[in-house]
DNA sequence: GATGTCCGTCGATGCGCTTCGTCGATGCGC
DNA sequence: GCGCATCGACGAAGCGCATCGACGGACATC
């Protein structure tokens, strides 16, 4: 079987030192135009690839970083593959491989991937309000970036990294254009226990400015909490009384099961647009493909993730960096599900 | 600032030799009671962790398995997020991380990855009719097993080891559901032209099962490419005469969009299990979380990663396993959108 | 009490790479 | 023509761990 070549398998085909071939590699001292092509062609004639354990260990770099996702993916908005998608690109755009690690480790598992040397830096998606994985972020010897806002990073002078989509703002945009039409209440059809109980962080921040919004506008709002199954969709539209046209129907604000309710709509014979006004949270793509295209906000998770990449090599250059909260803002996209201003 | 561990330090603590704590670690010796106690003892004080970079290069092992996942995630059947996620976890069981390998580097992402010596063992997931990978994978020095089945692996003898879902005996329990109710005729929504360009093996496998099949019921089968939004499937419905209740309806078997599809049906007051027999290829949570429960085969995506995980790591200690194919039984639960039989 | 066996531990070596100090060769100024 | 700076390449020393051979001591055997 033919051995795995080496750098030094390398070096004696181009007859050179082992040493040259690694300046080759890095660039970080000036080569000879001549010693460079004798050594990258010995390197494409044994189809060299450096190891990247012995690299890590010699370098304290092991080019890859780590992304801590949810283990209940596809709870929560929008599904979190494009994040992680996003992630993988850029990282690799920049020479990086990602490792992934499940968040059901906790901080346990940060500790242990860091520890490790696994990784040079890393994304935790799915942030919780009240996370430990905060506290215990710092202490670390990798740059840390959160997307989403953990609790301890409001305090003034957190270390902690955080990045996410302004769901404040979206609420608001969203609560807006409702009492900006006809809509005389609000309803929003909210994140089902199920998500709730996990106390993802955008959950209450999303919920808190979308309140105060329309307590600003004089709206009355009502928040419901839907389950992404049928039976559970029908029996809000239900409560809320919105059982057909006729009567005056709220504002619905869908945050959530946004393709269900639309349909459910449509089955009740109520369209959007039409006989009320009803606004999003989904993605752009999810906005279009549904029989009345809606109004919505998009929270842009690979805006998110290109941002979020970006700024973590940033750290990895400057890793004392201090700590920093950034939001990608909203921005409304106006469709046929609103009713034009009276 | 204080220098990270080394398993000299815990030595040096335990006031033990080196060699002594890599084998309280791997065990691959014997080792007294009390030594033991010393050397864990030691690691627990200084939060000892080994350094995965050094442990690659002197023992041959990453303990990682990289993940080959499609760029365009969430197109096709399901999403592929219940497959990363089991494999993680399986992984995690074994001690072993995941690395995330995007598939848009495609056969060079395999040899990349393969000759770093960034992982012990690989899974390619969404895998093509005719994949290049499958060529390359026999020559690499880690096992690979193919979530799919590509043309190669089907040659006598091929060294390609490939499980799957068996899309092929899901397809004939669907169709043969339908011709044994009242169903004359079979219409298939199919997965859209998007998912048909991309190679998909699934597809066609799942195609020609069910036309097969609908032939030796002797039912005629449509076959219809249907895309993710609603003017396309409300287009289908059209084209196949589904625009309400009376006349005779053909069965119809849902490959893809199903929770859209069947939302249309009822928008048009069309009801399956009393107007018309519907089936469909989907998960069982999908299938229940439905208006209408549908009757329909699940493609068991955490069954089919499980059950490639301990085949992985049973290829890790016997690498020299010959190909194989292996496919996880199709079982269909019964629901309402299927009239009982006449 | 001498001999043999086995168990538990140690020291040394090497995995493949990066990096630092060094040194020879080349080109320049005077 | 000599000295000096500069550029380009070399050799050696680790990085932190696994592993192999060796070895010392405890115990049993005759």
């Amino acid at each position: 079987m033919a051995r795995v070549p080496t750098s030094k398998d390398v070096a004696r085909v181009a007859g050179v030192s082992q040493s040259t071939v690694s300046y080759v590699m890095s660039g970080k001292r000036p080569i000879s135009e001549r010693t460079r092509r004798l050594v990258e062609d010995a390197m494409e004639q044994l189809l060299y690839q450096p190891h990247a354990g012995a690299r890590a260990l010699a370098s304290q770099r092991t080019n890859i970083i780590a992304v801590v996702h949810p283990v209940l993916a596809g709870l929560g908005v929008g599904g979190i593959l494009p994040f992680i998608d996003e992630i993988a690109a850029g990282a690799r755009a920049r020479d990086h491989d990602v490792l992934l690690v499940t968040a059901d480790e906790g901080s346990a598992g940060l500790r242990r991937v860091s520890g490790r040397a696994l990784c040079d830096a890393m994304v935790v998606m799915e942030v919780k309000s009240r996370d430990e994985r905060a506290a215990v972020a710092p202490s670390l010897a990798q740059p840390v970036l959160f997307i989403g806002l953990p609790e301890e990073a409001l305090a003034q002078g957190s270390p902690v990294h955080c990045i996410d989509f302004d769901f404040e703002g979206g609420a608001r945009l969203l609560v807006r254009e409702l009492v900006a039409s006809a809509s005389q209440e609000v309803v929003v059809v909210g994140w089902g226990p199920e998500v709730v109980e996990r106390d993802v962080n955008y959950v209450p921040r999303f919920r808190r400015a979308a309140e105060a919004e329309a307590a600003a506008a004089g709206a009355p709002l009502r928040w419901l909490e839907v389950s992404r199954d049928s039976a559970s969709i029908r029996a809000a539209l239900d409560e809320v009384g919105v059982d057909g046209p006729g009567r005056s129907l709220p504002g619905l604000l869908l945050a959530d099961n946004v393709g269900e309710t639309v349909s459910a709509l449509l089955g009740r014979g109520v369209r959007p647009g039409r006989d009320l006004d009803v606004v999003a949270l989904c993605t752009d793509a999810e906005a279009e493909a549904m029989p009345v295209p809606v109004t919505a906000v998009s929270q842009q998770p690979r805006d998110v993730s290109r941002h979020a990449v970006e700024w973590l090599f940033r750290l990895l250059d400057d890793p004392s960096a201090p700590g920093e909260v950034r939001l990608v803002p909203a921005t409304l996209a106006r469709r046929q599900s609103v009713r034009p201003a009276p």
